[in-house]
DNA sequence: TGTTGTTTGAGAATCATTTTCATTAAGGAG
DNA sequence: CTCCTTAATGAAAATGATTCTCAAACAACA
């Protein structure tokens, strides 16, 4: 099998992004890194990053803008509100959703499903444009 | 006021992006334009479909490859259900969905709210490597 | 038909992300 | 502890989608 090693620097970008509350993407993680004194490459961080997210234990998420966010996998599943504006996330779950989805893949017949359930829209700060 | 002009351009987007059932990237509806013998740039249908969406034409939505697909606005609002092995996909419908979504939004102070939805699996043809 | 100013479009520019590939170093073997 | 094997790194180049630039084209209207 593909063995995997250990380095200080997946160890770096996996407590950096551990620190992080909402999202945070790849490029603003490895700026945040070097200008704390570690120094690595941001192809190393997007690897990182990637194989977090093979692992299960991050989350990515991509944005209107283009732009793809990581966040550290919490154990609860939930989803997220954002304000297309000022790029607030909200947190949110919903319950009962995730055993509909379920069936109604299981109704077409498609397995090992995985859902990705946004928001977005102006939030109460942006909305406020008057 | 700024005036918008029509040209066949615009008319050639907008009605090529009305046959189409579901999401289309920009880049695959020029390449179809052209090929249908319809030459235009491709600069003129982002920005056709740009102004579509600002106008409320269209639907816009970013997907995790960073490819955004754009939709003819106004039909009723399903959902998507993807094979990640072969690419199926499979359109549904949320009853209350929808209105869940809506509260919940404005619960957080949230307006102009969208929201994306696609379940990622493996369908039964894909499924039976056993 | 003539004037005006929006629209077009080819190519350059941007920007996030991926690939390349020579160099470095992790981790097990000896 | 040292030597190997090979995965990991990272700087630079490549990629791919989208946007910008600006001169030429044309829609709308007098």
């Amino acid at each position: 099998m593909i063995q995997k090693r250990n380095t200080w620097q997946k160890s770096a970008v996996r407590e950096h992004l551990a620190l992080k509350p909402g999202f945070v993407s790849a490029q603003v993680l490895h700026a945040e890194l070097v200008a704390s004194g570690q120094k690595l490459g941001l192809t190393t961080v997007y690897r990182a990053l990637t194989d977090m997210v093979e692992l299960g234990e991050a989350d990515a998420l991509t944005s209107s803008d283009g732009e793809t966010r990581y966040r550290i996998c919490g154990t609860d599943h939930h989803h997220h509100l954002i304000c297309t504006t000022c790029g607030k996330t909200v947190e949110f779950e919903l319950t009962g959703f995730e055993s509909a989805t379920h069936a109604l893949a299981q109704s077409h017949g498609f397995s090992g499903v995985t859902h990705s359930i946004e928001l977005f829209g102006t939030c109460a700060d942006c909305g406020v444009a008057s």
